[in-house]
RNA sequence: GGGGGUGUAGCUCAAUUGGUUAGAGCGCUGCCCUGUCACGGCAGAGGUUACGGGUUCGAGCCCCGCCACUCCCGCCA
């Protein structure tokens, strides 16, 4: 047995206890008669002394060509540490061990980088951090993340269990059903020329699962998206997906709840607040600008569309004449803004199709601004009351159509909080979470230049029942059964009650996705089919389960709380993937390049 | 596909804005040191300034190209 404690245990009750340590040799305290070791392993350290009056030559120089990072094993008596030297910064303190055998299980050669001095890892370049991720995750920092991942995924585990739920795996290797994200094939050898697909979500299996009587399914299920990363977004990732039959939205909502509830009280010995607020889709964009509103601070947007209708100003008025809006939003104490950063804001808003970003400064008593000139005492009253305009504001405006005014506004919002949090005059604790369920979303959004509806969520959907009527008249009216969960600006999940009829899922296949129908035969026949053969009412959801981490450890990018992530561009820079094959394996699998290989 | 940022010693960073031999801390190597815990002291090694071109008397610094990492837009039913 390398070991009788593990590197965190031993208090004085251990005192005179005859004892083996074993894991990484943390540092080296080399005073030439006399030598510490501190001895890591997952769950801390302890200190142990070499003191050659009580050890053979050989192992005491053995201690003395230690290296950072070995693997070791120490064996000795636990003892009181001298008056005067207990390290009250580390929980095994009080005691030491007084080696009398070393092993060293494996001799490590100098690191790449540090992994003991927190100060210095954590900034160490993220490019060497994943090549070598192994010596990465012995940072304590990320070893606690990966602690609390799997407690989180074990708490979610008995959280459905409790519930009644049942976890069913679903296939990796699915079929193409090329709707949604772009997709990762897999080519058949004994299928020449056709291919599996990586699932984008289990979707399908989940519903199928419930016409197959499972009535309560989750699943942390991997899913596969070949689109551009982000910080938040990784080729592979983990959802918790369920699916129930026989319920409502509300019920969905509620078992959410009582989830995050459990999810964070795991991880945060936090008691969340529930239920939570619910904000229509309109709303959250008349609001906040953006579909996943970030509450936690003001600056809401308002709307000046009728005091404007007649102005004088003509970029207003006309983009009102339009159809469009006018939305205003008070960046509050922004008023000393750069002229780089109003620059910013500009561009920002130019690359959502505004023309310009209209804005005034209020400074000294004065609007300062290059349309102020352009409104009347009444316009400027309406400002000032609705706005709330006080010294040191920044006020700005966007005139285009309504979706596009507010999501401009929406993202202007953002850029100004950030830059309010950069001066300070706005903070935000970090142990606030301000959750919602954002409701009522569009079923359908229309795409100008394919010139056809697209589902906003996915075509499974159900429409809003008082809704269903709208379809065959005025599409863009009907609301979706859909909902997402936000918290804090970010979507860390959504779902919908799905269409369980197959007339009405053909309906929105057929006539308002334009799907020819041998297409939508060949994609989702069995689907259709399944749900002839009684198919209960049914709704599920699907929570980001490597967000809800990366909010959960306080850190912005998902890539911490993933073991082995890929980088931007998709490569894992440990194992180097993907690599080229050998001929032979293309040719078993009917594949001929249209590139050359790289050398 | 597009835009921004970064790249200098093993690591983290500097280099007076184009000027002589590219520095510091940590780490590493050697020597000294019996109560350290960021141990301490002395000495030393370590550089294709990501890479390839160009401008210049002279380039880490300017220009062009390229690679990698990163953030964002597009994309993510």
């Amino acid at each position: 047995m390398k070991r009788t404690h593990h590197c965190n245990e031993l208090r004085p009750a251990h005192i005179g206890q005859v004892v083996a340590l074993s894991g990484w040799v943390h540092s080296r305290r080399d005073l030439g008669g006399l030598i510490f070791i501190d001895i890591r392993d997952r769950e801390g350290r302890t200190q142990t002394v070499f003191d050659p009056s009580d050890l053979s030559k050989e192992i005491f120089e053995r201690a003395s060509g230690l290296r950072s990072e070995s693997v070791i094993s120490v064996t000795g008596k636990a003892r009181q540490r001298p008056a005067g030297t207990n390290n009250p910064k580390i929980a095994t303190g009080e005691v030491e061990v007084m080696a009398t055998a070393l092993e060293v299980l494996n001799q490590a050669d100098v690191l790449p980088f540090p992994v003991d001095d927190p100060e210095v890892s954590s900034k160490v370049n993220e490019e060497l951090r994943l090549q070598y991720r192994y010596l990465d995750l012995r940072r304590p920092e990320m070893a606690r993340n990966f602690r609390l991942r799997s407690k989180v995924a074990t708490a979610t585990r008995v959280y459905f269990d409790e519930q009644g739920f049942l976890e069913v795996e679903t296939p990796i290797l699915f079929k193409s059903t090329p709707e949604g994200a772009r997709e990762f094939l897999v080519p058949s050898r004994v299928h020449p020329g056709s291919f599996y697909a990586l699932p984008q979500s289990p979707q399908q299996f989940k519903q199928i699962l419930m016409v197959a009587g499972v009535e309560r399914y989750f699943q942390l299920a991997k899913c596969f998206r070949d689109e551009d990363q982000r910080a938040d977004r990784q080729l592979e990732f983990t959802q918790i997906d369920l699916e129930m039959s026989f319920i409502e939205r509300e019920d969905i909502y509620n078992l959410v709840e009582g989830l995050l509830k459990r999810v964070w009280k795991t991880a945060l010995n936090m008691d969340i607040p529930t239920p939570f607020k619910r904000i229509s889709f309109e709303e959250a964009l008349n609001r906040y600008g953006i579909d996943k509103p970030d509450t936690r601070f003001g600056m809401e947007l308002a709307d000046f569309t009728e005091e404007f209708r007649a102005s004088t100003f003509k970029v207003f008025s006309g983009a009102i004449a339009n159809g469009g809006v006018v939305k205003a939003l008070n960046a509050k104490g922004l008023a000393g803004a750069t002229q780089g950063q109003i620059e910013t804001m500009t561009e920002y808003a130019k690359s959502f199709g505004a023309k310009g970003l209209a804005y005034i400064k209020v400074e000294n008593g004065e609007w300062k601004s290059p349309i102020v000139k352009f409104f009347n005492d009444g316009e400027k009253g309406a400002l000032t009351k609705k706005l709330g305009i006080e010294e040191g504001d920044l006020i700005l405006f966007a005139a285009d159509q309504w979706l596009t005014a507010c999501e401009i506004l929406g993202k202007i919002r953002l850029y100004s909080a950030d830059v309010l949090k950069g001066q300070g005059k706005l903070s935000i604790p970090s142990d606030r979470f301000d959750f919602l369920w954002v409701v009522d979303f569009p079923l359908l959004s229309f795409d100008k230049e394919q010139n056809r509806w697209y589902s906003s969520h996915h075509p499974f959907t159900a429409p809003v029942a008082e809704d269903i009527p709208l379809l065959a008249t005025d599409p863009k009216k009907v609301r979706g059964q859909h909902y997402d969960v936000v918290v804090n600006g970010m979507e860390l999940g959504g779902g919908s009650i799905r269409i369980h009829q197959p007339d009405v899922q053909k309906t929105i296949f057929e006539q308002l996705l334009q799907i020819p129908p041998d297409t939508v035969k060949a994609r989702f026949g069995y689907m259709l089919e399944a749900f002839r053969y009684g198919c209960p009412p049914h709704g599920g959801i699907a929570l980001g389960f490597d967000r809800m981490i990366a909010i959960l450890c306080g850190t912005p990018s998902i890539r911490d709380v993933i073991a082995f992530p890929k980088t931007a561009k998709g490569t894992d820079l440990m194992a180097e993937s993907p690599t080229p094959v050998e001929p032979k394996q293309l040719r078993d699998l009917h594949i001929e390049l249209k590139v050359g290989r790289k050398e």
